[in-house]
DNA sequence: TTCCTAATTGAAAAAGATTATCAATAAGGA
DNA sequence: TCCTTATTGATAATCTTTTTCAATTAGGAA
């Protein structure tokens, strides 16, 4: 089902605004906040306010159309979701994101972790974060 | 080596603001955001500035004698570190955090990540999210 | 202990990010 | 094409986070 069928479904309008946020975020490779999702709208030259990027991206996030990633400093941001849960790596030289499949690869530390503590699990949250194979490269020049 | 030690070896001050804060980081089971750090100090009857409570809680994260958790819904607060790597699970009922360990667990499937995309993987963010054992018993009594 | 110096703090202001408000607009069914 | 209602966007209001800079204080030296 395409993110446009997803919407509709859900019971929400098909919206300019909505299909730019969209466009924008298909065409990122790097995760993006709202003010450069804004920005690049203004610089594709769409109209667009920024309230409504902040509107759209809670809307799209609620209907895991994206995904937040979350910086080790502490900062997060969005990028589009394939459908299924996946996982992110980012790279810290360039950002760029890459999705990954695996939650099974985690059962069994599930399993081990609710027996230990109690706690029911439902939900996890999975990134890596390393260099890219161009990054890789373009430190290896540097060094060199 | 104690957080005083740490701090100090790392060319830092042992002050009155930095001390207020690990006491009430230590004191809380839930993660805090700074605000929350803030409230508390004034409760305590402390007096402690806002922007110090910025100031140390980064200086904290840098040491990683704190810990970033994410919610999914985007924020995030802050948490004792126990010294080494470690993970935690996050009850959505009351926040409480927990730690465990576990690093080991994630190699097979960092590897293969590894394999599979080219990237050079050097950390990681792993979180859980359930209910701890005190909210399952209250989901449980709520619909009986 | 007292003094000195540099790190650290705190108050206020600036800058940024996010949310609320509400009249104007536009999506999509009739 | 028209109508109804969801959605938008500009402005303002709120929060959150950073800067700035004079006043304070930690901790080594005398």
């Amino acid at each position: 089902m395409s993110w446009q069928e997803q919407l509709v479904e859900a019971g929400y309008r098909l919206t300019r605004p909505r299909r730019i946020v969209m466009e924008i975020l298909n065409n990122a490779r790097a995760p993006l906040v709202p003010s450069a999702v804004f920005k690049r709208a203004q610089c594709d030259g769409h109209s667009l306010g920024l309230v409504s990027v902040y509107r759209t991206l809670a809307l799209l996030l609620e209907l895991d159309l994206v995904t937040l990633v979350h910086f080790s400093e502490g900062c997060h941001a969005y990028v589009l979701a394939s459908p299924g849960h996946h996982h992110h790596i980012i790279c810290s030289g360039c950002e760029e994101v890459i999705e990954f499949s695996g939650a099974e690869d985690l059962d069994a530390l599930t399993a081990r972790v609710q027996q230990e503590t109690g706690f029911h699990i439902d939900d996890h949250l999975l990134q890596f974060y390393g260099l890219c194979p161009a990054c890789q490269q373009a430190v290896a020049k540097k060094i060199s």
